[in-house]
DNA sequence: GGTAGACCTGGACGC
DNA sequence: GCGTCCAGGTCTACC
């Protein structure tokens, strides 16, 4: 099955896949060569299926290997819209990126969309997985529930997609810690998954919500394993940009940004991009950094 | 509201 | 090879 989904313009495939270490994530891959992607999808029919995306003139070209009916073909189609932003408008955002020079290259790299998972469950796992550990740690920790605990693709067993909530609810605390090796992460994850799929917690229903985004936090926060830095970034994959994920890499960049290599604090990288209103966390993420770790 | 200590794991380092 | 230290956010208890 092909299909064909346009974007707004302006639109880079490449620009969305290098936006942050999502793509280094299973089951995410790139397409060497091509600045394409694949990722592995559970669909609501139960189906796994490996999608292949491409760009193409109008937007992305979308491949799924084998016959999908037209309602998993629909569903597909929603999910990649989603995962990449593709009806996303940032146009205020470059109106105002065009005065700063650090933020000069935005527009010209159609940067500004930030690659997401099919669901927000699984970008929160992944997040939760991000904290107090390196990346290097959040690589293996993902690998090993993608492949642990998520559905095999029959066309090829050795891939998986990721875990629904149902079936890492199935599973517990000491075996997501042995198993997976999550530490103490694991009863946050497995609290979360028993959540979602008691239908306790609508993640999915955080996508289209009108609910301010201060209120949106509040019940991000909620979430065991969740703190400000979480949420921040969350917020962030909802297209909600009010809030600076302050982690350490963002302290180390704004200290010698703006302190001359003092230690700063949290209220130091807030108040640097104080003035960004509700595109501060974008402003962030795509700034052209003076320091390099 | 602010702070200290615990939580886990892997990597770096010294012996 | 082994032991120790450290980095990475969040939670909980305490003040």
């Amino acid at each position: 099955m092909e299909v064909r989904l346009p974007a707004r313009a302006p639109f880079s495939l490449s620009a969305v896949v290098r936006s942050h270490g999502w793509i280094r994530l299973a089951p995410f891959a790139e397409d060497e060569g091509s600045g394409g992607l694949t990722y592995v999808g559970q669909l609501d029919s139960g189906r796994v299926a490996a999608v292949h995306i491409g760009e193409s003139a109008e937007g992305v070209r979308v491949e799924v290997d084998g016959g999908l009916s037209e309602a998993e073909g629909a569903q597909v189609a929603r999910q990649v819209t989603w995962m990449l932003g593709l009806d996303q408008d940032f146009s205020s955002f470059y109106a105002l990126a065009r005065q700063e020079p650090k933020l000069a290259h935005v527009e010209e790299r159609a940067r500004g969309r930030i690659l997401r998972s099919a669901t927000l469950f699984e970008d929160t796992v992944k997040t939760i997985l991000t904290t107090n550990t390196s990346w290097a740690g959040t690589i293996r920790m993902v690998r090993a529930l993608v492949s642990q605990f998520g559905p095999p693709l029959p066309a090829d067993p050795s891939r998986h997609a990721f875990p629904s909530p149902e079936q890492l609810a199935a599973s517990d605390a000491e075996t997501l810690r042995s198993v997976a090796g999550l530490g103490y992460r694991a009863p946050y994850v497995l609290e979360l998954a028993r959540s979602v799929a008691a239908g306790a917690l609508d993640l999915e229903g955080f996508k289209a919500t009108d609910t301010p985004t201060p209120e949106l936090r509040q019940e991000l926060l909620a979430i065991k394993g969740v703190g400000e830095y979480a949420a921040a970034n969350l917020l962030m994959l909802l297209g909600r940009y009010d809030f600076v994920p302050v982690d350490s890499w963002a302290l180390k960049m704004v200290s010698h940004e703006w302190y001359s290599g003092e230690a700063v604090g949290r209220a130091e990288v807030e108040s640097a991009f104080e003035g960004w209103g509700e595109w501060k966390g974008l402003a962030y993420w795509f700034w052209a950094w003076s320091y390099s770790a």
